[in-house]
DNA sequence: TTCAGGATGAGACTCATTCTCAATAAGGAA
DNA sequence: TTCCTTATTGAGAATGAGTCTCATCCTGAA
């Protein structure tokens, strides 16, 4: 149902010790209802834009809180500022941006992620998390 | 000899209509004499520190010149600074991050790197850079 | 319903990087 | 060499994403 989501935001602010709020709703709620890669503002900016108001400070406060909890998801594109994505089924993908569009590609190999982990390994480490971006443009035919 | 870089660096300069000089060579060698990976303010605390006097302006605008002609790499350890290597046998590697000491270690490995080129193909797109960085932990034994 | 203490909002602040502009110095011409 | 045009430089102001402060507000346990 569409409260399932909302009832596991709230066993993540309990289990933070942390209080339910109109406002940390809001900012989940913004976040849940896109599968882009907003940055902060834009996400600041939708909800004011709904007639709501929600400063930037929890704006910020709340999304560091999903990040933490694997709720949402933090990449940087190289631009100077972060970008977030929901998380909602714990799927782990890469991306591949279009230097002609702009555009953002998800992809997901296994045979990439074996790859890493064992070259890792060979190192003496193991991978924790990891950045791979794909930088591409179209194919001429 | 030890003057070919310097070549290199004049030769670039030229075919980007700039002019040679002090400032420009001081930060160029700076960089290339150390294989770290360091950010701007390093750069230009390391020239300073020499009794040498560049500005910070300075040394960020002539790293942009040196990266765009691929002299030096930039990277981002999302750290919210940007980190610079020198380049000169252009020799691509990705980075491994170790999330308890902070060292950098680099690697390279073929196979990755067909890998990643066949999933941008398979999606209709090729390659232009790209971004591969494990954040690792050692492996305990 | 009470009320202690966590949460919020507005704006100050930080810090890396970029911009401004008056003064300086390359480097081609003669 | 000297001259002269114009790119380059330096000091500091400006920018912008993100963080911090603190007076006020609100949550939620009792
Ligand atoms: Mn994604
Ligand atoms: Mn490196
Ligand atoms: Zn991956
Ligand atoms: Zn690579």
């Amino acid at each position: 149902m569409a409260s399932n989501s909302k009832n596991i935001f709230k066993e993540i602010l309990k289990k933070e010790g942390l209080r339910y709020t109109q406002q940390r709703q809001l900012v989940w709620d913004e976040l849940k209802n896109s599968h882009d890669h907003r940055d902060a503002e834009n996400i600041y900016m939708c909800i004011r834009n709904n007639g709501l108001n929600v400063s930037r400070a929890t704006v910020y406060r709340t999304i560091d809180v999903l990040v933490k909890n694997r709720l949402v998801r933090k990449m940087d594109v190289g631009d100077g500022r972060n970008r977030f994505e929901p998380r909602l089924n714990d799927d782990h993908h890469d991306h591949m941006i279009c230097q002609n569009t702009g555009d953002i590609i998800e992809f997901f190999n296994e045979e990439l992620e074996i790859l890493q982990e064992k070259i890792a390994n060979d190192l003496g480490y193991t991978v924790v998390r990891h950045v791979h971006q794909l930088f591409v443009k179209p194919l001429t035919k």
